[in-house]
DNA sequence: ATCCAGGTATGCA
DNA sequence: TGCATACCTGGA
């Protein structure tokens, strides 16, 4: 197969400048599931119909490149999916960290990280992907889902399946895509939104609050999945995805032992202000950064019998 | 082998 | 309202 021409390598205007970790993190940290890095440090991405090359410069900038035939429509996709409109360091001032040092070592952890714009319908699509699975697992499914039955864009490279698409695939053939159950909560998707155009598009337009409740309307989507489709799909700040990671931060750091998922929503939002989703992405990052290594992770339980014991000296 | 993984829906007290 | 349990299946 021939590679495909790409075009040169020009600067993300206004000029950023990303630490490698921090844009590992932003692209592959699971708020997106199809970028892929290279040991070079080259990171190959596709959202809607855009494929494209991320990679930081020796000064440090980062820096874009595309498939030749691609390159304009990229030029004009690019910062909206970046929002690189924003000022992701100054929304990140405001948060209350002043009086958070957890959340202060979160950011100081990954300076600059920001929050993609991606479309609704493939962050849907992403999240339905998402449940119990690890990151890597997903991207393989998203993966399979576009060379299976998403459009070429380019030699080689495959969009994701738009709706229609979907529609058009069987539960079982989805199933070949390592979905597990999530198979059947796509396709009852699929079939109910064919049955109601406009309803995607509606939701995204409405406000946070009833965007979320219609979202979970939707077979296999929660709060969790809703608030992640808002947040990295719609630009919604103040959404606040509550997963085992941000369930474990919130009950190391702030005590919020036992408490159910939908009071840890109310926490946050409450707690972090407007731009709680802002700061749940650096609190999940700093957890995974943290959380990796295997000897890291809780102990299993103890039997009842020694699980009852006092354990006075925790240092000894 | 056995267990777990960025959850959700359902059935019971 | 609150708390277990099933749901699929590839990897560690």
């Amino acid at each position: 197969m021939d590679a495909i021409a790409w075009s040169g390598w020009e600067a993300i205007n206004p000029r950023m400048s990303l630490a490698p970790a921090v844009l590992a993190e932003t692209l592959a940290g699971g708020q997106a599931f199809r970028w892929r890095g290279d040991a070079a440090g080259v990171w190959t991405g596709q959202w809607a119909d855009c494929v494209t090359r991320l990679r930081i410069a020796p000064d440090g900038s980062l820096e874009w490149s595309a498939p030749a035939i691609l390159r304009d429509r990229v030029a004009v996709a690019l910062p909206h999916y970046l929002a690189t409109d924003v000022d992701w360091v100054a929304l990140a001032d405001t948060l209350p960290w002043r009086s958070d040092t957890h959340l202060a070592a979160a950011i100081r952890a990954f300076p600059g990280l920001r929050l993609l714009r991606q479309p609704f319908g493939e962050t849907l699509l992403g999240f339905l992907c998402s449940a119990t699975k690890q990151i890597a697992q997903i991207q393989q499914i998203c993966a399979l889902l576009a060379t299976g039955h998403g459009r070429e864009t380019v030699a080689g490279f495959h969009a994701l399946p738009t709706w229609d698409e979907l529609a058009l695939v069987s539960e079982k053939n989805l199933r070949q895509c390592q979905l597990g159950f999530r198979a059947r909560h796509i396709a009852a998707t699929a079939r109910f939104l064919k049955q109601h155009p406009g309803w995607l598009a509606e939701t995204e337009q409405l406000p946070y609050i009833a965007a979320r409740s219609r979202l979970m309307e939707l077979p296999g989507v929660g709060g969790k999945i809703a608030d992640c489709v808002l947040l990295f799909g719609a630009g919604r700040l103040e959404a606040f995805p509550v997963d085992v990671w941000i369930s474990r931060t919130l009950e190391r750091h702030y005590g919020l032992d036992g408490w159910p998922p939908a009071q840890l929503v109310q926490f946050g939002q409450a707690h972090f202000g407007p731009l709680a989703g802002l700061a749940q992405q650096y609190l999940f990052a700093d957890e995974r950064r943290l959380g990796r290594r295997p000897q890291a992770r809780p102990p299993t339980p103890l039997p009842p019998s020694q699980a009852c014991q006092p354990n006075m000296s925790t240092n000894s």
